[in-house]
DNA sequence: TAGATTGTTAATCGATTAACAATC
DNA sequence: TAGATTGTTAATCGATTAACAATC
C-alpha cells in the first residue's frame, strides 16, 4: 500500500541483463577516466568511447537513479561511487575458490578480483596432496570442510573452477553450505541450487563467439 | 541477380549476437547427450535443459538452416557436426598466447581449448628469462618474433592475456601480424584493429554481474 | 492412423533510438 | 545569455512467444 513512487522511475530491480553488464562497462571505464585526471564525463563521450549511443547510457543509468548534471555531463567519482554501491563492491567481499588446478590457481592470484572489490579467502580441493598447502594468502581447505569454512568466514560467493564432471555436485555442496552466488568456470550446464544465483564463463564458448564473427568476415570479403 | 532464394531463409550472418551466444551452449549441450548415449533431442527438451523455450530453440537453428525431423526432433550427432561448421571448428585453430602470466600459463594447459578445436601452439611474452622456455607443448617467443611466428605457423587467433596498460598495444601488433580474431582477458576497453574481430572477458566483470543479482535478491527477500 | 515435433508466420513483448523541454 | 547536456517521453526497431499447417 505504500505505493508512492513516481509513476517513471524505473526500478533498478528491473534492469534488464544487459544493462547491468553495460553498467559494468561504464563503471570500468569511469575507473580509467579518473585515472587520467577527468573530472566529468558526458553520455556522449562514455557512449562513444564503449560504442554505444549517448540515449543508451543515460538510459541506462536512469535505471538506478539521476546521477548526471544537465549541461556538466556525470562526476567521474561520484558515478563511479553509486555504481558500486549498486553492484554491492563498494565493500570488499570474502570469496572462496573450489578447484586448485591451473585455472583455480591463476584465478586465486588475479589482481583483478582485489582490485575490484574481492578477495579470495579460501581454496578447496579433494587432493590430499595439496590440501594443508596455500596459494597466494589463501589455505587450500579439504572440501568437506567447505561448510565450516564458509561460516566462519562469512563467505558469499564461490569460484567453480573444477572438471565438468563434478561442477554440479559442488554446485549443490555451495548451495547447502549457505552461498548466495556462484561464478562457474566448468563447461557444462549447471542447475543452480535454490537461493543462489550463478553466472557461467566458458572459455572454449567465448573463442567459438570469435571464431563464428572470423567466418562470418571471411565469407562476406570473398 | 542470382536471388533465388525463398524470402523466409534468415541469412546466418543476420544471426543477433544472443542467438549465436546459445548456439554455443546447445552444441556444449548436444556432447553431453551424446555422451549419454542419446541419439536424438527434442526443441522442449533441449530447451527446458538450457532454461529456454522450445520456440526459441527451433527460431534460433532455423537461423542457420533445417536440421530438424518433424516428429522426431534433432539427430544429436548430425546437428552438433553442423553448428560445428557454423562456427568453424570442425578444425582446429592454431592460437597465439600473449601473455604469460598466472592467467595466461592457465589458458595454455585449458583442455577445453582443445577439446573445443582450439590449440595453442605459441606463446609471447617480453621478459628475456621466459623466453626460449615453453608451456605445456607451446613455446615461449619474444613479442618481436609475433609477426613472424604468426606467419610461419598460420595463426589466425590470438589471446591477450597482459596487463591492462599493455592490451592496446598488444592488440594493434596482433592486428598488424594479419591476426583475425582476439579474444582479450585485459580488463580494459580495447578498439579492435581493422579486419580483426575482438571478443573481450573480464573476470572482475563477471563476478559483478553475479553480485547485483545477490544484492537485488537480498534486497526483495527482505 | 494417431502422436510427436518441426519450420514458419503473425502477435506480443521488450529494448533502443530520436527528440525535446528542463536545467546548469 | 548562449551552449551544453541531462532525464524522460514517444516512436522505432528487434527479439521472443504463441499458434498451427506440414511432416514423419
Amino acid at each position: 500500500m505504500a505505493e508512492s513512487k513516481s509513476k517513471s522511475n524505473p526500478n533498478p530491480a528491473d534492469a534488464p541483463k544487459a544493462v547491468v553488464g553495460r553498467l559494468s562497462l561504464y563503471l570500468r571505464e569511469l575507473q580509467h577516466l579518473v585515472r587520467d585526471g577527468h573530472e566529468t564525463i558526458s553520455s556522449t563521450r562514455l557512449g562513444k568511447i564503449l560504442g554505444f549511443s549517448d540515449a543508451q547510457v543515460r538510459k541506462d543509468l536512469a535505471y538506478f537513479g539521476q546521477f548526471g548534471y544537465p549541461g556538466i555531463g556525470y562526476r567521474c567519482h561520484e558515478l563511479i561511487h553509486a555504481i558500486k554501491q549498486i553492484f554491492g563492491t563498494d565493500r570488499q567481499w570474502p570469496v572462496a575458490i573450489i578447484g586448485t588446478g591451473n585455472l583455480g590457481r591463476a584465478l586465486v592470484g588475479y589482481k583483478g578480483f582485489d582490485n575490484q572489490g574481492f578477495k579470495i579467502v579460501a581454496a578447496f580441493d579433494i587432493d590430499p596432496a595439496k590440501v594443508g598447502g596455500a596459494i597466494e594468502e589463501a589455505p587450500i581447505h579439504h572440501l568437506d570442510d567447505l561448510e565450516r569454512i564458509v561460516q566462519e568466514k562469512q563467505i558469499k560467493l564461490a569460484i567453480i573452477a573444477v572438471p565438468a564432471s563434478a561442477a554440479q555436485s559442488v554446485a549443490d555442496r555451495l548451495g547447502a553450505s549457505g552461498i548466495d552466488g556462484i561464478l562457474n568456470f566448468a563447461p557444462v550446464t549447471v542447475t543452480a541450487p535454490p537461493n543462489a544465483s550463478m553466472v557461467g564463463v566458458d572459455l572454449a564458448i567465448e573463442m567459438e563467439q570469435l571464431t563464428f564473427d572470423v567466418v562470418k568476415r571471411s565469407g562476406e570479403k570473398k
